[in-house]
DNA sequence: ACCTGAACACCGTTCAAGT
DNA sequence: ACCTGAACACCGTTCAAGT
């Protein structure tokens, strides 16, 4: 394990801590009930602190949507976790990709505006980099069971989640589950037999980090 | 056929069709530069009109984009007829899924915010039900002739290549055409060979045209 | 080192005055 | 009926003054 050449290295004086969890759950609580166009003035009152806090911690809205960005691959870090220890190696991976759909449909908007900006901090990599370590082996561990076609890699899973939670958006209040429509079909793509040669290779992780630092 | 109780009744004055035509073609200019944050005073100088003339023929800066959007699902049902009768039943269909994935992935953002927002107006209702009537009849074709698994409509398509076209964008700088293995991977899905039960049905038309009024 | 709220620049939208 | 640009309300961001 190389460690990367942090920048967190001073940890935040105890106030500052809490007021940037105060700022991060609220504003994850006002994001989820009326959309990204909440203002950081409601974001601030909400948390209880002043509008200035809130840009000394995060120097732009955008970072603020990130650290919850993060907050929430993290989680799926952990679901990811826990679903290779209890579950078998097909079942694993499916219900992993459930989990990340339902999560990316409930939060509507916040993972649509993440990935145009500001992703370059440090924090969004490491949590990625987290997760794909998991998912990379939950997805060799279905590919040795003969459960998913060999040529898709743990970036392609991510992406495909991305997919059918986009593709399920614009019915989402008329048919409410329809993403579990488009991700049977998605499944059916990913097995064994379907698979027909596929354009170009599994993204890797060095293209991966690249992509993040490039969206400027 | 029956006519929508259209409210297009009267036609505009030359000169306010005029403008109307030259904010849309600066509107889709400057939003395909630059994102969909150009101010509308921008748009307004690029299009050699005042700001208030874009606020008397769009009420918001929404409907604004809601009529570049129009354009487009306008182009593409051009687009399906054309392969209609020049393609084979197979390749009409896959062929239509790259042209609609295409225009999504160069236009990043112009499809993502019109989901949320003033698709009320009859126009994008007209407009999609024009485009669902021939990407029907080439979905039947292409089942008819074994290509494509029966459990699958119109409606479905327009939504999966929304999904591909989401699934590639974040990769899409460091792999420009990540979206082709997307689609192979949503083709194979699509193959009657690989078929397992879906959850669900296709959405009906009504579903689709209740989905676009509630988007608030 | 961190907190705060007044101040600033900017943007979507409105409207009174013009043709 | 339509055009225009000044005026308004609001929002993200900065910063001087405070602890």
């Amino acid at each position: 394990m190389i460690l990367p050449m942090a920048q967190t290295i001073r940890p935040l004086r105890a106030d500052a801590e809490r007021n940037r969890r105060l700022l991060i759950d609220a504003a994850a609580e006002a994001f989820a009930q009326h959309g990204l166009d909440v203002s950081v003035g409601e974001i601030a009152r909400r948390a209880g602190v002043g509008r200035g806090t809130l840009f000394r911690r995060f120097p732009t809205k955008e970072h603020l949507i990130a650290a919850i960005f993060v907050d929430r691959v993290s989680d799926m870090t952990d679901t990811a976790r826990l679903l290779m220890e209890e579950e078998e190696a097909g079942d694993a991976l499916g219900r992993f990709m459930r989990a990340m759909i339902e999560m990316q449909v409930k939060d509507r908007g916040l993972f649509e505006a993440v990935g145009h900006s500001a992703l370059t901090d440090p924090d969004v990599l490491r949590a990625h980099d987290e997760l794909l370590a998991t998912l990379g082996k939950m997805v060799r561990s279905a590919q040795r069971a003969g459960e998913v076609r060999d040529d898709v890699g743990p970036i392609d899973i991510l992406m495909l989640t991305k997919g059918v939670a986009a593709a399920a958006e614009p019915m989402q209040c008329v048919v409410p589950r329809s993403w579990e429509r488009y991700l049977d079909l998605v499944t059916d793509g990913l097995r064994p037999a379907a698979a027909t040669k596929l354009c170009g290779r599994p993204p890797s992780r060095a293209q991966f980090e690249k992509a993040l630092r490039d969206a400027s």
